[in-house]
RNA sequence: GUCCCGUUCGUCUAGCCCGGCCUAGGACACCAGGUUUUCAUCCUGGUAACAGGGGUUCGAAUCCCCUACGGGAUACCA
């Protein structure tokens, strides 16, 4: 048992990734990267009737935007392929003929009608209701008839009768039950398509899968699979069954409390380490008071025996909390680069190439503003454009002093005669490198400004009011509607500084 | 119905395996203050939980049993 760990995740392509799915993924990449195995992707493709391309590239699409990196799969190769169930038929028969071969195996040729009738029987009787075992004990003649008559049928796996098994679960501990709860499975359909828990066993061994990280409505497969294993003389891996994700009624998430998939969290504005992280703490925790971490902090400490066993209701709430966290830690380049794809029409692609300063400042002043990158588009509107519609409470906030119109024009005559920058998009290069938004009191400006910054301004707004006799408490509200249209934002002389010259004034006497 | 798993603040959880350190800790949310020119950030404080019942024990959130409730499985789907 001194085998390299390894892990798989074995997605069927019959949807999107979603968010259970996800964090099997997760769990089990991180897993295998604790350990210092291999993590790899297997495609479970078997359902002809469901799975799709499309599933397929969204699946591997997700996993990538999560950052969950693979060291073999479909796409990348490795020694144990090929990774998709389709291509690897001829291996299923191989099995299939050895375990038919060594009497781990029937063919049965009962019609689906036949299977349903012998449930109900079952049933009837107060019993589980499964297959009757019917053509379990058949002769080699009664074999050859039924075969004759009717064409191939499935094979099943020949369960042993009233044993006790025990599975050790890594997740919750040593699960008994006896097989005779258990259906003699089909392996393999009619058509010769393998179904999931033979191939599943067959391409775990192959692979040499050692853990296997699941949801726990794969339990009782958990038996089906260490019960093949055993037959075929091997050593099944160690599972791990982990509770499901559930909604917040404790049912299982429905399409409103949740994205069906993972990257529509992207599309709203998601970070991918935040949800790595989020998604990480549905069923695990990294310390009793500590719930935001790195990966490399997570790898550090990840062992599957601590996944919880009991079901995690997602709350959506606490992930955006959690963005914002990670959306306020990032530098200042990297938010640049995570919203930029957000900020729609609000900022002209132009000014991200040439004048990054000016969006740097702009972004900057946002950055703890936001919980969601997509909250940037309408945000940042009012930076540019010719002029800015007020909403209520700005309105309210002009309305509040008579002379409030009369200040503004006023202010518009201090900010036309000040060294306030120009309006982008002229050239504000040396005026964005020189001052760094968002200001801060205990920040010192530069040396030699080439222009005025926030703490000019700011103080030649509060010279304008103790000249006129203004409350500077005052003339900051109404001065805030004229200029950017709402009552909240950042510190408005970052504000006027960001507008430049022309478009401040420009506001101040629309409004006066 | 039958089999299996689970149950700590509204939510995610720490503690449980190895009983006493638990007057049960942290985080989200919520409430109240503070900082601030607004909003946000940030800081301080607060509300709030061991499903119920029996044992075992000097002592139980921690061990055992029962009940209730929740979830999963019961497919030629994975």
């Amino acid at each position: 048992m001194t085998s390299r760990p390894r892990l798989r995740f074995a997605p069927s392509p019959t949807g999107p990734l979603h968010l259970g799915g996800a964090r099997t993924a997760l769990y089990n990449w991180a897993a295998a990267r604790a350990l210092g195995g291999d993590f790899l992707l297997r495609i479970e493709d078997t359902d002809r009737a469901r799975s799709t391309d499309e599933s397929l590239r969204i699946i591997l699409e997700g996993l990538r935007w999560l950052g969950i990196h693979w060291d073999e799969g479909p796409d990348v190769g490795g020694d144990r392929g090929p990774y998709l169930q389709t291509e690897r038929l001829d291996i299923y028969a191989r099995y299939a003929e050895r375990l038919i071969a060594e009497g781990f195996a029937y063919e049965c040729f009962a019609t689906p009608e036949e299977v349903d009738e012998g449930r109900q029987r079952l049933q009837a009787e107060g019993k589980r209701p499964m297959y009757d075992r019917r053509h379990r004990d058949l002769s080699d003649d009664e074999r050859a008839a039924l075969r004759a008559e009717r064409g191939p049928g499935s094979l099943r796996f020949r369960m042993p009768l009233d044993q006790e098994w025990t599975l050790p679960d890594l997740c919750k501990g040593d699960v008994r039950v006896n097989l005779a709860e258990l259906d003699d499975w089909v392996m393999v359909r009619p058509d010769g398509m393998p179904t999931y828990n033979f191939a599943c066993v067959v391409d775990d061994l192959e692979m040499g899968i050692t853990h296997v990280v699941r949801g726990e409505e794969h339990l009782m497969n958990g038996f089906k699979q260490a019960v093949m294993f055993d037959a075929l003389g091997a050593t099944a891996p160690l599972y791990a069954h982990i509770p499901l994700i559930l909604g917040k009624g404790g049912k299982k998430l429905s399409k409103r409390e949740a994205d069906v998939n993972i990257l529509d969290y992207r599309a709203k504005g998601y970070l991918p380490d935040a949800v790595f992280n989020y998604i990480t703490l549905l069923g695990w925790s990294y310390s009793g008071d500590q719930d935001v971490f790195t990966r490399d902090e997570m790898l550090a400490k990840f062992r599957i025996d601590d996944i919880g066993k009991s079901g995690s209701k997602f709350d959506e709430e606490k992930l955006r909390w959690m963005n914002g966290d990670y959306v306020r830690r990032l530098d200042r380049a990297a938010f640049v680069d995570a919203g930029r794809p957000y900020v729609g029409d609000a900022l002209p692609a132009a000014a991200f190439d040439e004048q990054p300063g000016f969006v740097a400042n702009v972004f900057a002043c946002y950055q703890e503003r936001v919980e969601l990158l997509s909250e940037l588009a309408e945000r940042v509107g009012w930076v540019l454009g010719e002029g800015v519609e007020l909403d209520e409470a700005a309105q309210k906030n002009l309305a509040k002093h008579e002379d409030a119109k009369a200040w503004l024009a006023g202010y518009a005559d201090v900010l036309e005669a000040s060294g306030l920058p120009a309006s982008y998009p002229a050239d504000r290069a040396a005026a964005d490198a020189a001052f760094a938004l968002p200001s801060a009191a205990d920040r010192p400006g530069p040396d030699a400004p080439p222009c005025d910054g926030p703490a000019q301004l700011e103080a030649s707004a509060r010279a304008f009011c103790d000249e006129r006799g203004i409350k500077f408490g005052h003339f900051v509200h109404p001065v805030r509607a004229a200029l950017t249209g709402t009552n909240k934002g950042p510190g408005l002389f970052d504000c006027v500084f960001l507008l430049g010259k022309e478009r401040a004034v420009a506001r101040l006497r629309a409004q006066a």
